[in-house]
DNA sequence: TAAAATCGAAACGTATGCGAAATAATATGA
DNA sequence: TCATATTATTTCGCATACGTTTCGATTTTA
């Protein structure tokens, strides 16, 4: 029971969204940035930069380099966890959700566009 | 004739797809850069500089420096335009071809996992 | 042919990111 | 207690990216 796409629809869709997603001047985040905060909003807390780091297969600085990045979007917040003081929760926020949804009409909509079987029919963009 | 998905599938199969990219430390290319590669492989050439730069909205000098970085990779190559030696094309190469194929099936293996319609449903990753 | 326009790249100063190693804070265990 | 382990961050030197401006090459226009 998955979503049945074939090559050329996944990197068509993938294509649409994400150039649409770059001329709206949404923030320019990596893959590795992009993949942090889909993890913290799809997969269930707790999200901790050492589980993280291990689930990504990422260095833990990295990790915190790219939370520092995505606290200044203010699209995830961190919060000491009182059980154990070194341990450091990543939480999700307001405006990540408001963010996250939007990124995800985007991917709906660039599915819903006519699709060609052959790119080569396409006609030019510009 | 499309692909019909809701928001949280959209969301869900980005975030597996984008996940085992990072997770197999495949090059961490930024949106305006996977932007620029899908376009010069999906849209008809030819490509220049400012026609990238137009579709994608996006300054002139930031398409260079993107290209840059995909030359260095080998996924794209520069050719001057021949009728107009002040202008570049952007061309396809075989390197290319090969991530975005490789990069397509990993979006097609995260579509054919099941589905949960609710994501604290899923087990935790870590 | 000379002047203006166009094209892509380079230069500039600044910001962000990298991995490796070191560090500070906290928890665990002998 | 007090040495050890664990967790996240900071530091280091270096690489990459940003927008703006400038540049050199080329084409178009007057």
């Amino acid at each position: 029971m998955g979503i049945d796409l074939n090559e050329f629809q996944a990197l068509d869709l993938w294509h649409r969204a994400i150039v649409s997603s770059v001329q709206i001047d949404a923030p320019d985040l990596s893959a590795r940035q992009m993949a942090l905060l889909l993890s913290v909003y799809l997969n269930p807390p707790p999200h901790t930069v050492r589980g993280l780091s291990q689930f990504l297969k990422v260095s833990k600085p990295a990790i915190t380099r790219a939370i520092n990045r995505l606290s200044e979007f203010g699209m995830v917040r961190r919060k000491i966890d009182d059980n154990d003081r070194r341990s450091v929760l990543i939480q999700r926020t307001v405006k990540g959700s408001v963010f996250l949804r939007e990124f995800g009409e985007l991917i709906v909509n660039a599915g819903n566009q006519e699709n060609q079987a052959d790119p080569s029919s396409l006609p030019p963009k510009y």
